[in-house]
DNA sequence: CTGAAAGCGCTTACAG
DNA sequence: CTGAAAGCGCTTACAG
């Protein structure tokens, strides 16, 4: 086995980049990395050596000496299986989108900075996920923890070992916070529905029930709702968990107990609309024309839906990008920890909530 | 400033544990990394101080230290902003899907044996991109490349640094490659539209020319068109990208000139469906009434379209995970280097291809 | 401008 | 079973 392993070169080093060259290996570390301006003589030997050699720095020694991983950890929670297999929903189909799309954002800042994105995601009743996510924690030069990856009374032994930010969470003296203006949001869509349509009647259908998005969107939309001096429904009928099959749920039981459905259903996010429309088309019930549904977050699928759903678009590649941004500022000074960064959010008018194509209504 | 520094208590390390304990940083190590099995007492102290000081090993000097870094790196390549921005299809809709969904599978796998993934993507003409890939190569343990991540003749180069496996690729002596069954997909996809349907005329319109998966999906449809007599459409007139937007574009411009359109379009993939339906749906063109459409890929979003998509499913999130076992068991010996390994795929019928949502046709 | 040396925080033969 | 020491491959004061 001797001679299979001997089969596998292992790439030079800076001794052998030094050697070729005929200088010291802090020259060679000097060449590449720009400090002290070497000579120009210098300077070429080492480069012409590099590049004969094909040498590229181990990151495991730099990120060692230079006490920089240029890595940042995205931990985000995996779909329960049971809840996906239930229904038409796939596994895949779920909770991907709003995911992935910000983890594209943190990860185009990233690149910008030199940084790369060590991803890793946690299961609800994964017993090593603690663990898990301080090996990350400690292979990173600080984390990123998407809505619910990690319960709040462990962030603070998290940021102990690197700073912190949470998406959609909120802020701690230890940790910094990024998320979507809910309130706006909500306000906004619920006036719309209220006012310009006019309805009478208006349920929510909930996220889970620790998720501060969740609870900002809710009383967004109960005290519109009030003020409108219209109908609100919610309560344990109407608990979803953000996924698709959790809000298709919730119409069959109320359909099957033959509960009579409110004018309008705002729904947690884009996935439980789905999961909505889904559940009323099948039992013939039309949308917008007898109830009327929307989302929130506007993931890139959401357009594609029939109706096409209207939902509060939240800026969600930046809403990454601005994570990863405050992280940077956090890393070698936390001064940035403790704060809450909220961003701007839009109401797309498009066809489920009784809107036309053309304009509004 | 030298304040503000002292104010971010730095992890400790495992000297501090040695010293809480009373024992070696030898000692230390063996018990967290259970070798030679330390006495019970000594075991005992370690862990408690481990506890007590809330100690996780760096992982940059693990790496260093071990030669293994568990890490994989995964690169893939960023859509163009210019094809997104034309028609109606956002930057997130575009590439998204498929290239994520692999990941989750490759992250999965990953997981399962202690290892994260590092993610990086590169743009079109990104003049930094080698350099960038050589930095995440040396960052970790083995590379998985996605389709056109990177250059056929740079291959062999970073292939010296660590294992590399492909994705949608072709193997070469120091690579394997991991991909969907391309031939015997369409075989299956092109004998339906052909001889269960019976349509006389049908087109491939094609993802990228570069692209080892576009090569074979084509060559397969044009055999089996043939061999059924029908006539084959393809060319410079139906050369898309893999996007929604080159597939709209193809029918815009065939429209524009007045071509006759074939009976059934089979697209390079899902993303190029996508686009040619929102086209032929804008020009009035019923779909599969008119003219049959399908996809490749079988992309969670398929069945959400309208009508749904009919498609050759691939097993997306096993094509990850299997790149994740099959870079593993090269990491450490390159033995599986030059391997193909070939996924089986299944035919979806759903609605775009005239069948009806009971059964066929 | 350049080199010798220390040090980053671990793991792992090597002795005992 | 345990400890002292070497070494992983870099960066960076410190001298010269």
């Amino acid at each position: 086995m001797a001679e299979q392993d001997r089969s596998i070169q292992s790439p030079p080093t800076i001794y052998d980049v030094a050697r070729a060259a005929g200088v010291s290996i802090a020259s060679v570390s000097r060449v590449l990395n720009g400090n002290r301006n070497p000579r120009q003589e210098t300077r070429e030997r080492v480069l012409r050596a590099v590049a004969d050699l094909g040498f590229v720095p181990d990151g495991a020694a730099r990120a060692l000496s230079a006490r920089l991983k240029e890595v940042v950890g995205v931990v985000f929670r995996r779909v329960p299986w049971q809840l996906t297999s239930e229904g038409s929903f796939a596994e895949e189909d779920e909770s991907l989108q709003f995911t992935d799309v910000i983890n594209r954002g943190i990860e185009v800042a990233a690149q910008r900075q030199g940084y790369n994105l060590l991803v890793g995601s946690v299961g609800v009743d994964d017993q090593d996920a603690h663990r898990r996510i301080m090996t990350m924690a400690r292979k990173s030069d600080g984390l990123i923890l998407h809505d619910r990856a990690v319960h709040p009374s462990r962030l603070a032994q998290i940021a102990r070992q690197v700073p912190v930010v949470t998406l959609a969470g909120i802020a701690s003296p230890v940790t910094a916070n990024v998320r979507g203006d809910n309130g706006a949001g909500m306000t906004e869509l619920a006036r719309h529905l209220l006012l310009d349509h006019g309805y009478p009647t208006i349920a929510y259908l909930a996220g889970h029930a620790d998720s501060p998005d969740n609870l900002a969107r809710r009383e967004a939309l109960a005290r519109e709702a009030a003020r409108a001096r219209a109908l609100f429904a919610d309560g344990p009928r109407w608990q979803g968990n953000y996924y698709a099959a959790g809000g298709a749920r919730v119409i069959a039981l109320l359909l099957a107990d033959k509960m009579p459905l409110p004018r309008a259903i705002a729904c947690a996010n884009d996935q439980t609309a789905i999961g909505v429309l889904h559940a009323l088309s099948r039992h013939g019930i039309d949308v917008p024309g007898e109830v009327a549904v929307t989302g929130f977050d506007d993931i890139p699928v959401a357009r594609h839906l029939h109706p096409r759903l209207t939902t509060v678009r939240q800026p969600i590649q930046e809403l990454g990008a601005t994570a990863f941004d405050v992280l940077r500022s956090m890393i070698g000074s936390r001064d940035r920890a403790g704060r809450e960064i909220v961003l701007p959010t839009t109401l797309v008018l498009r066809e489920s909530c009784g809107c036309t194509a053309g304009g509004r209504q």
